[in-house]
RNA sequence: UGGGGUGUCGCCAAGUGGUAAGGCAACGGGUUUUGAUCCCGUCAUUCGUAGGUUCGAGUCCUACCACCUCAGCCA
């Protein structure tokens, strides 16, 4: 991938080189580790970066392995999402898909182990019980009743949860560790408990199932992951995972790193949260172009490179921060800048009939895609009755609007000719409805040669032989810049506008583009034609962002 | 009130005892057949606070403050 901006602060590229410098990898493996009961968003994307980047930057490997521990709440759908969105993103994950099922068998070996060591037991305390025995923040927790079974009674009474002969929640595995550790993670955790469910990968195979905290490290250590990497809220879960790797022969020693995840303002990133705004229907699906899911910013227009270089800019620190989105627009912006073929739409028509045409002129203009990459061009038909948008004419001169159509000034038309407006027509509203205008000579690609030069350029369609086209013009989602970490619903603060579908006239070469394309309109903005309803019968553009604009033109 | 973590410009972030990088945003100015892009310039005498060590501290020590995080048979 070219201009992709090197990793410049990433705190745990710094430890790997360290270790690869020292000899103590030989070479890097990391993995990413989903859980597949949801789609992947922004924050996940900068996780992907990050463990896939390390892999890509010190040639080492990164797996994908699900961490299908949780049968009840995941499925084969969010897989293959995932899997989508990684790729589509420009990773590959080192051979094939991994799945922590498909460590049960081993997962359970251990676990006998442990109780053989005399080091986890089955502990029969209902759920409500075990609270109540774990303690508080400030209270040590109380040893179960079950804690000194013997070694030979909690192998049966393993094999029994193997077995399926105990109700889901009748009893649990537990390590043995420290009830009055300051970390509640000691406190005898969970590491077995029985879901009598059909798993996507496992089947039937297993009525009893392991605990994110028995399953990770181990999964670490079987794939010889060496830098095991994930968001700070699980360094009070480190102690545990190092325990089991020095409790258990395990076949390598995997260490944790933590990162700060990725905070957005504008956005809500929470599961829970944007659940509720597909079921709620706010928005049109996961995938909708407000959605800040992966699948959600490539149907936006989100090139994969554009993410990448944002998570490279944003770094990776232990630090938890709240990135502007403004960060973001930025990436995108300028990736879409330095990539986006042009082209010319006309969101909000005013005719304008160019008076020394003949009704029936046609011309053929060529305009290159790009200004200075190679990237073709194409046609564009020239008529008497072009549009251009309404905004761009103005009854009266002024100052402010010194590049704007008014009567008796000279406009340049993009790619065309200079046109000079003569008279206009307005509707009983008053809104002016009709321009007319007179062609200058000899203006294609030339400036006029009485030297009355025009001071602006506007974009411009043919009004008999452009396209209409559905434009979905979309907003933030949010007009809050923290939704959710405010008092009251998050809904609250939903921006009810921010979906706008129009019609845009677009140059009739936009309809046969392929679905996904990237497109900067001409003094419009970035839009991309539609991953699923763009066709050339029903042209469809999502505006991805719009261009930046002057400030000092906003205020009206 | 226990444990763990973080505090450098509005935001992200370098800096690891030698006198505060960079990016985003903002604000000036220039170029321009996109009021975009591009270019040039401005933008922390100060690093959560208060003490201390030192010739010298964002960097070391002490205390304090703020914020995040942990009491799922979720991950």
């Amino acid at each position: 991938m070219t201009d992709t901006i090197p990793n410049s602060h990433n705190f745990i590229a710094k430890i790997v080189q360290d270790d690869l410098a020292s000899g103590k990898v030989q070479s890097v493996v990391t993995r990413f580790p989903p859980e597949p009961n949801g789609y992947l968003h922004v924050g996940h994307a900068k996780s992907i970066c990050l463990n896939f980047g390390l892999a890509e930057q010190f040639n080492g490997q990164c797996n994908l392995r699900f961490d299908d521990t949780n049968p009840e709440k995941e499925s084969q759908e969010f897989i293959d999402a995932i899997k989508d969105d990684i790729t589509w993103l420009g990773f590959s994950w080192s051979g094939d898909v991994r799945y922590a099922s498909d460590y049960f068998g081993q997962l359970y070996e251990w676990a006998l182990h442990l109780i053989r060591e005399g080091k986890a037991y089955v502990c029969d305390l209902s759920p409500e019980q075990a609270r109540e025995y774990r303690g508080t923040l400030t209270e040590a927790g109380k040893n179960s009743p079950f804690r000194e079974r013997s070694v030979e009674e909690n192998l049966a009474l393993f094999e029994q949860m193997r077995a399926g002969e105990f109700d889901e929640g009748a009893c649990v595995l537990r390590a043995k560790i420290d009830m009055a550790s300051p970390n509640m993670n000691l406190r005898d955790p969970i590491i077995y408990r029985i879901r009598k469910v059909h798993h996507h990968q496992t089947g039937d195979t297993w009525c009893i199932y392991p605990t994110y905290d028995f399953t990770h490290g181990q999964s670490d250590a079987i794939e010889g992951i060496t830098h095991s990497v994930c968001t700070l809220e699980f360094e009070d879960h480190k102690p545990l995972y190092d325990w089991f790797i020095a409790n258990l022969p395990v076949p390598a020693q995997p260490r944790q790193y933590e990162f700060g995840r990725l905070n957005l303002d504008y956005t809500v990133t929470s599961k829970r949260k944007l659940k509720a705004l597909v079921d709620d229907q706010v928005v049109a699906g996961w995938n909708d172009p407000r959605m800040p899911t992966v699948a959600g910013m490539r149907r936006r227009g989100f090139t994969p490179r554009s993410v990448r270089n944002f998570c490279d800019m944003i770094g990776v620190t232990r630090s938890d921060g709240m990135v502007d989105v403004a960060m973001l627009e930025h990436a995108l912006r300028d990736d879409l800048n330095k990539h986006a073929p042009r082209a010319m739409c006309v969101i909000r028509p005013l005719k304008v009939e160019i008076e020394n045409l003949a009704a029936d002129h046609l011309e053929m203009l060529t305009a290159e895609y790009h200004h200075e990459l190679d990237l073709g061009s194409r046609d564009m038909p020239f008529t008497r009755e072009i549009y251009i948008d309404q905004d761009d004419f103005k009854e009266e001169y002024s100052k402010k609007f010194k590049k704007k159509f008014t009567p008796g000034k000279r406009i340049r038309l993009r790619h065309s000719y200079v046109i000079e407006a003569t008279s206009y027509e307005k509707d009983e509203a008053g809104h002016v409805v009709l321009v007319r205008a007179k062609l200058i000579e000899g203006t294609l690609g030339e400036n006029p040669a009485d030297g009355d030069n025009p001071k602006g350029v506007v974009h411009w369609v043919s009004a008999t032989h452009s396209v209409q086209a559905e434009l979905r013009l979309y907003d933030r989602l949010f007009n809050h810049p923290t939704p959710d970490k405010v008092d009251g619903d998050f809904m609250q603060f939903v921006n009810r506008d921010s979906l706008t579908v129009t019609t845009g006239w677009v140059e009739p070469a936009l309809a046969n583009v392929d679905a996904e394309s990237n497109f900067q309109f001409e003094r419009e903005g970035y839009f991309v034609a539609d991953r699923y309803d763009h066709s050339a019968d029903k042209p469809v553009f999502n505006l991805t962002i719009g261009l930046r604009e002057d400030k000092s033109l906003q205020a009206d």
